[in-house]
DNA sequence: TTGGCTATCGACAACGGTTGTCGATAGGGT
DNA sequence: ACCCTATCGACAACCGTTGTCGATAGCCAA
């Protein structure tokens, strides 16, 4: 994921003002490979600037996936998952008992549908989830 | 799926009572390739037996999924959906735009983890899932 | 068949994640 | 420095799903 600073430009090349919010949560994200929800995002924004609001982090976090700087899983643990590794193609590890979600970073050849299928429907993109028990939790 | 007089003898089997309100359902996933939401599985089922309720429909569909004779998705769709086949591994496409669900009759080989990540990690299952567009919406 | 235990029923309210509303604030181009 | 308007925080609504509970009815045993 980009730079805060990356995203400050970013942001200020398509109209889209920064506040000292949106910085918090870019330098929350910045290397953040612990997929986390919007929820535990805010509690960590929250405690350094106690006047964030929920509401700002979601809009932040949806701002962030409209330029395509982050990508939001929902991986049916109930709540989504902010994802900043968009640089680099990779598939998830979900643990069934805890939720957590863990990159696999290795790509899969032969992942396309027949062409019986291509005909009435075009792909974007390929997600596989492998779902079964972390460490901790087995 | 199984037909719903094998269900019957199931639930049966496993201490549950089967009701008209559940044989309504069983008929109702026999052969159901839509993958329905609860919500247009209690619609259906509402229109044939006004007395029925939303709670029951999704009581039984967890009953189903707790015997392996549905699997319930969670697409990110906004709605779970229930898939009754379960005899043929299969993956799914997913349309982004009306949310609707097509079965991909194809297993895909090589679809492992890297003994690296089987240390820490137990995978039980394994989903793919193709987003785009259908023919409708594109 | 009958009786009785209890799983299931329908109605209703609550839950949790997410989004809409709105008046106030403050970013940033001019 | 000014003004326009994007963004802010507070609050309530939304929607899919689940909990509660008293009433009903399935199934087993007699």
């Amino acid at each position: 994921m980009k730079t805060s600073d990356q995203l400050t430009d970013l942001f200020r090349e398509r109209g889209l003002r920064v506040t000292p919010q949106r910085q918090l949560i870019f330098g929350l994200l910045h290397d953040n490979d612990s997929h986390p929800t919007v929820e535990s995002l805010y509690e960590r924004a929250h405690a350094e600037m106690p006047t964030m609001s929920l509401k700002t982090v979601y809009q932040t976090v949806h701002d962030l996936e409209a330029l395509g700087e982050v990508t939001v899983l929902d991986l049916g643990t109930g709540s989504v998952r902010v994802d900043p590794n968009v640089e680099h193609a990779h598939h998830h590890l979900v643990c069934s008992s805890c939720g957590r979600v863990r990159d696999l970073a290795v790509g899969f050849d032969g992942l396309r549908v027949p062409g019986s299928y291509r005909r009435d429907f075009t792909v974007d993109t390929v997600q596989v989830i492998f779902r079964g028990h972390c460490h901790n939790c087995s």
